[in-house]
DNA sequence: CTCGGAGCCTGTCTGC
DNA sequence: TGCAGACAGGCTCCGA
């Protein structure tokens, strides 16, 4: 599940590959991806590939003009580069971008992923503060955090306040900062923001070392494996011991979602197990 | 405004 | 063994 590290991992590894190549033709396979005819990026040159919150950015140029292009990789996406020249195939293939010394393929095994792009690179960008940022600092998250009476797991994956957490990191984060997920977001004393800040961005920064985590479907723009899951330490571990305190880890279903954490290491309130 | 739930989608796993 | 149903979860939409 591409969050924040594993698309910063796909971007990175983009970039000099695709650098300064021409589109020469575009196939939509699936036309469910995307809203907008991306044939009419045939001619434009890739400039660079960047991370856009959660989605994998190519910077476009043709003259003077500039589009962005965003994949949203959702739960299953993947966006491959293949060198060399066609025919490509591969299962679940949705689109495909041509380049001059190779191609770049959207895989989406689930089809929730999308594509899109604008001249205007601030409307693909989510409303919410990117933790890789300087901007990103305890007094900032504080405010965000406001009086939010949301449990925090649930707050920390609203991409309209933090862009780019998911459910993996969002577990991590937690386990590391030593906080409930159902503390109320808003209840947060000033150390405890400004630890929820260090974690996020020691868990976010170990992970993109890391090329992220593959937990069942991420692949990098090479068709690797990420390398963080040996660091996980309470995501997808029910039952098994807490890393830091031999406790047993639990998954509790809250927002509709798993949220795993350690009942010792993050004492607080919490809802009786629910199955799911 | 906030909040919770349904729906999207399909491969994989579980249980009968 | 075979099949139905649960499950994974990022995001949008809708109703309370």
């Amino acid at each position: 599940m591409p969050e924040l590290p594993e698309v910063q991992t796909i971007s990175s590894q983009l970039d000099p590959l695709v650098r300064g190549q021409l589109i020469t033709a575009v196939q939509v396979l699936d036309p469910r991806c995307a809203e907008q005819d991306l044939a009419e990026l045939v001619g434009w040159q890739v400039s660079g590939a960047q991370r856009l919150g959660k989605q994998v950015g190519l910077e476009l140029s043709r003259g003077a003009d500039r589009r962005w292009l965003a994949a949203h990789l959702r739960m299953t996406g993947r966006m491959l580069w293949q060198p060399g020249s066609g025919p490509w195939q591969r299962p679940h293939l949705r689109a495909l971008f041509e380049l001059e010394r190779g191609a770049l393929l959207f895989v989406d095994v689930r089809r929730f992923g999308t594509l899109r792009f604008s001249s205007d690179r601030a409307t693909l960008l989510p409303a919410g503060l990117d933790p890789m940022t300087r901007a990103f600092n305890a007094r900032a998250l504080g405010k965000l955090l406001g009086e939010s009476r949301q449990e925090l797991k649930v707050w920390l994956l609203r991409q309209d306040r933090l862009v780019g957490l998911g459910n993996i990191y969002a577990c991590e984060i937690l386990h590391l900062a030593r906080l409930s997920p159902w503390r109320q977001a808003g209840s947060l004393s000033t150390p405890e923001v400004a630890l929820l800040r260090r974690s996020t961005r020691e868990v976010l920064e170990r992970a993109v070392e890391n090329c992220g985590t593959t937990f069942s479907d991420f692949q990098d723009a090479n068709g690797n494996m990420g390398g963080y899951q040996r660091y996980l330490s309470v995501y997808g571990r029910e039952g098994d011991v807490c890393k830091r305190c031999g406790e047993a880890v639990e998954r509790v279903v809250q927002g509709g979602r798993s949220t795993f954490f350690c009942p010792v290491c993050q004492p607080g309130e919490h809802p009786v197990r629910q199955e799911r």
